[in-house]
RNA sequence: GCCGGAGUAGCUCAGUGGUAGAGCAACGGUUUCGUAAACCGUAGGUCAGGGGUUCAAUCCCCCUCUCCGGCUCCA
């Protein structure tokens, strides 16, 4: 008997029945040979010493793949609980999975990891890694597995669970054996633990058994594992990277907002370099809903429990929501946690016919919400904030157009920031199992949800029953200068206020029809979408953006007079300048305009004064220019500071 | 909310059971300089807040607030 293996190149070679993976790897290359962690055969990973019993496509995995790293941070999962077993006697482990760029595992223990214990527990590891402890794959019978994991409770309760996706099988577990120290898991792992190159533990914290607030709360070690040293240093570099564009830093840094504690957690304040960011973002808001054709309302921020009532809120959103007031005669207010339901009393303000629709109406609406103390985030999560919210009211007829319209205007705000079709993916959410609102509606609206995406021709994802219980939805998802995804705009529908709120319109036939409701936000929270800018841009923003867009410094003391008149040439063309009269030298002033990340510096001195000239030099540029005509320099930095379209 | 860590000058950080220091920033003076830090000096702190232990607390203990890393939740 013979097995045939197609390789990746297409080459199909014979080879014995029962042959391992690290044999077809030594039959190939013994370059490939070493390297190789594992073999996958018609999709389906194995361990090197596995005999191969049937033919298929083949290939052999090595840490250059994105399954070897996988692996990898897999067994290096396991090396970890092997160490905490070993140095605190008594503890228990649950699941230790890999995580994009890392692992973690979660253990029972009774005091939770020191910064100390990792340090211990990474020593453990290094020497697990020294010592090359061959990974073992052991098949156990269901009974068998709850013997061996008896002392470990919830290793036991992923057995009774047998959930295929941890484990292999209905009545069978694997289990994974070095060096006396096992533990479930489907594999396939690496070789030996020696196959570890390059392992740091990175911290510890508590994570909920099985993601359930409610049960144990464990303690959870996260690492990271590379195929090298350098490629775990680029890593830990690439960290510090993230850490220098957090917007919690550059926030205070470049003057934009603080969060001064006497104000409360959550809660910013924008300073004035901040205020004319935000008064550049809320422009171009403004600006793109008329061009939209949506109209501005504005709500209070405070309206009658009532409302809340009515709305809903109460019921189902009322621990995001602060205390009530009590005013006159015992009645209740409460703080606005969304918009809705103000523009929902607009809409009703008077009878409607199907001749004013669609009706948009939208609101920069500052919005109050209880976030647990935990989460607080900066701007990307805060307690208060401002939504770019909508509200249209429509006809069915009119719904597959208006959805369309609606997320090109989503896609075209996000161009307009930086980020293109390429950075930008989308989540289509249907209908979970609890919602209001006919079937008919929800098929209705999922499909001209999706038409819209095509007809847009954006990439997208469906989450089944990821809707809210109102309606499906579409998330915009933004992809930013590092890599990282962020949620921003949002097209929603929504069955249940119509509903609660008996919206209506009058349709040619003279009868009260119900409206579609459609949310949409296309930055989402603009404290947010601000935040994330800032980390996009590292506080680098395109010109149009910058607070500060050009500084003017003079050589000297005697070129201030000079630099004024150039300043005010700049402000005169609609720019925002700041001239620097410091007594420093030149090279701090441009310092300091560099590091502030202002877009354009304008040094003037003898020479330019002379022949009306100025030096020019750009953000991000080592170098300048010089003896650039004043009216000239003017106009490329008008160029360089022109909004997107 | 839960688990852990942290809070010393505007910022970054030292420090000790006997009531505090550095660099940068600020301010004053000198310097007037052509593309990433001129020189000298001055001022600045209820050591997050409150309580306790102690002859004495910034340091040890407790509570609160705020922040950081996660979990849960989410724009």
């Amino acid at each position: 008997m013979a097995v045939l293996l197609r390789y990746p190149d297409g080459s199909e070679v014979e080879h014995p029945d029962g042959v391992t993976g690290l044999e077809v790897a030594k039959s190939i290359g013994p370059r490939l040979a070493e390297a190789a962690v594992a073999v996958k055969l018609n999709g389906q990973l194995l361990d090197l010493d596995r005999p191969l019993t049937e033919g298929g496509d083949f290939a052999v995995i090595t840490l250059k793949d994105p399954e070897g790293l996988h692996i990898l941070r897999h067994s290096s999962a396991h090396v970890l609980a092997q160490a905490v077993l070993a140095e605190f006697p008594g503890s228990t482990f649950a699941i230790g999975p890999p995580i994009e760029d890392g692992f973690y595992y979660d253990f029972g223990v009774d005091t939770p990891f020191s910064p100390e214990d990792l340090e211990r527990i990474e020593e453990r590891m290094h020497r697990i890694i020294e010592e090359d402890q061959p990974f073992q794959r052991v098949v156990l019978g269901r009974d068998e597995a709850l013997e061996v994991f008896a002392d470990h409770k919830y290793k036991v309760e992923i057995i009774e669970s047998v959930d295929p996706s941890e484990v292999s099988g209905d009545e069978i577990v694997t289990a994974y054996k070095n060096n006396g120290f096992i533990d479930l898991c489907r594999g396939p792992h690496l070789p030996s633990t020696g196959r570890i190159p390059a392992v740091k533990l990175l911290r510890s914290s508590g994570a909920y058994w099985r993601g359930d607030e409610n049960r144990d709360q464990l303690q959870r070690i996260y690492g990271t594992a590379w195929p090298s040293r350098a490629e775990l240093d680029e890593y830990l570099n690439r960290l510090e990277e993230a850490e220098k564009r957090d917007h919690r830093r550059l926030g205070p840094e470049l003057d934009l907002f603080s969060f001064p504690s006497p104000v409360g957690s959550g809660l910013a304040v924008w300073h004035p370099k901040g205020g004319m960011l935000r008064k550049l973002v809320e422009d171009r808001s403004r600006a793109m809903h008329e061009k939209y054709g949506f109209e501005f309302v504005f709500t209070p921020h405070l309206m009658k429990a009532d409302l809340w009532r009515t709305s809903g809120h109460l019921d189902y959103y009322a621990e995001n929501m602060y205390p009530r007031m009590v005013m006159d005669n015992d009645v209740e207010y409460q703080v606005k946690p969304m918009n809705c339901p103000g523009h929902i009393l607009i809409y009703q303000s008077r009878t409607r016919s199907y001749r004013d629709l669609p009706l948009r109406f939208s609101e920069l609406g500052t919005v109050y919400r209880y976030e647990k103390s935990g989460v607080v985030h900066g701007l990307l999560r805060a307690r208060g904030f401002t939504q770019d919210d909508s509200h249209t009211f429509c006809t069915e007829d009119q719904l597959g157009d208006e959805l369309r319209h609606q997320l090109r205007f989503v896609l075209e705000w996000q161009a307009a920031f930086g980020f293109d079709r390429s950075m930008i993916s989308a989540e289509l959410s249907t209908r979970p199992e609890k919602s209001v609102g006919e079937a008919r509606q929800w098929e209705i609206a999922e499909h001209l949800l999706a038409e819209a995406l095509d007809a847009e021709g954006v990439d997208y994802v469906v989450s089944p029953g990821e809707g809210a219980f109102y309606g499906p939805k579409i998330d915009i998802h933004v992809k930013d200068a590092i890599g990282r995804r962020w949620q921003m705009g949002t097209v929603q529908l929504d069955f249940n206020n119509p509903e609660l709120f008996g919206l209506e319109y009058v349709s040619p036939g003279n009868v009260a029809q119900r409206p579609y409701m459609v949310h949409c936000a296309k930055a989402g929270s603009i404290e947010r979408f601000i935040g994330i800018l800032v980390e996009h841009y590292a506080g680098a923003f395109p010109a149009w953006l910058a607070p500060v867009q050009v500084t003017v410094a003079p050589v000297a003391d005697r070129h201030i007079e000079y630099a004024v008149s150039v300043g005010a040439a700049f402000t005169g063309a609609g720019l925002r300048v700041e001239v620097d009269r410091s007594s420093e030298t030149v090279g701090d002033k441009i310092r300091r305009a560099i590091t502030q990340k202002h877009p354009v510096i304008v040094v003037v001195g003898d020479k330019d004064v002379e022949d009306g000239t100025v030096g020019l030099r750009l953000y991000g540029e080592d170098r300048d220019t010089r003896g650039v005509p004043l009216a000239e320099a003017v106009d490329r930095v008008v160029e360089l500071a022109a909004e997107p379209a």
